[in-house]
DNA sequence: GTCTATAAGACGATAGAC
DNA sequence: GTCTATCGTCTTATAGAC
């Protein structure tokens, strides 16, 4: 026996691994398996000892890309909720992300190249959705009850900062103009940090009628 | 001369056609010159009398699905700005976008896929971006100028709009999760008229200065 | 200008040696 | 378990008839 019992689970990591970072950057198509098993320090021909199929490994290396990502790392070095998540917003949306070859966050490099494929590619990339929201939501800043602090409220600041950094990465990496992304980049930042603060329409709308009544 | 002149140019705009058609709902890999060919009633051979190449399609695809998509029809029904920004929120982020299998807007349907691809394919996308934001941008409602009314918080509403429509939109495309889906589109769907309204949180915070001093 | 035919290559997946 | 070799298919792009 002249492989040892953890040696097909290393060289499976091997190929997860190396898949994440070329799928996360290249997308599906333009990665072939080739390139993956030759990244592993592998052959095209073992590839099917591992995986049935391509797509099979695609999934597999979307919830890789999110462990291996900066939002993963962020969530490591243990703080409060709200400053997690105000790290997460501030990395997430920085030029260091955009520009990044190794592990960027599957959810915004990805997000039109999974609409289209199969269920369980698909499911994998709901998970690191929520994943990621919840990790958000989670670092919401309280605001007062008796303004906006139910818990749909909540739920939509949340949804609606994952959307603005997902949204403006996707966007920034596909543009040309290095101003518009900038632009774009600090735009959502900004935003994204109001709506965890607990900016509100909502809450801007009662601090009106507060301020007309005084 | 078995052709009219005017021929040529109607067999390439029904090739654009149904190339936007077909790229803007499955991407630029999943297409086939083949079927684009079969889709515009020609065959594969006639592609290279009118394009060099498959991306030069692609990019022509991108602006002739961006005239097509729905934003561009809400344009066509003149009414004031800032109507017509609350209307293209509305019509971007509704299920029937999310539905669309004819020219949904490829903002949201291709971010992920053109960030790997040519600088023509890119500078054609962010043409389209720039239409589109500043169909948000010029729909803005005004807001106290000693407030927030400078032109660098405009930029910033219009972007993180677009950026809100964009992601929400690609994201709940790749979801399985229906409820997910929903309560995404609707949070982006409010968060993006509530900045379109105004709510600010330069503005919330000038209001609560201004809540104390009273 | 459009057609059929085909070149030239890449890809996903399988078979069989070691 | 991993290798080399190969099958079958699909693709972009070109050549030449009409």
């Amino acid at each position: 026996m002249p492989y040892a019992p953890e040696h097909k689970q290393q060289s499976r990591e091997r190929i997860v691994r190396a898949a994440a970072e070329l799928f996360s950057t290249k997308g599906f198509d333009a990665v072939s398996i080739d390139q993956v098993m030759e990244a592993a320090g592998l052959t095209r021909g073992a590839f099917y000892a591992h995986f049935r199929s391509k797509q099979e490994l695609y999934r597999e290396s979307i919830i890789a890309a999110s462990r291996h990502s900066g939002v993963a790392n962020v969530l490591k070095n243990l703080s409060d909720p709200a400053q997690t998540a105000r790290q997460v917003i501030n990395s997430y949306l920085s030029n260091e992300h955009l520009a990044l070859q190794f592990f960027p966050c599957p959810m915004a490099f990805l997000s039109t190249d999974i609409a289209n494929r199969d269920k369980g590619v698909r499911d994998a990339y709901t998970r690191v959705f929520h994943g990621l929201n919840n990790v958000i939501e989670a670092g919401l800043e309280p605001v007062e009850e008796r303004l906006s602090g139910n818990s749909q409220h909540r739920q939509q600041r949340a949804l609606a900062i994952t959307a603005l950094m997902v949204g403006g990465m996707a966007i920034a990496r596909a543009l040309t103009d290095e101003d518009s992304k900038a632009a774009l980049l600090t735009a959502c930042m900004d935003t994204a940090l109001g709506l965890q603060e607990g900016d509100l329409g909502s809450l801007l709308t009662s601090l009106r009628e507060e301020a007309m009544d005084a």
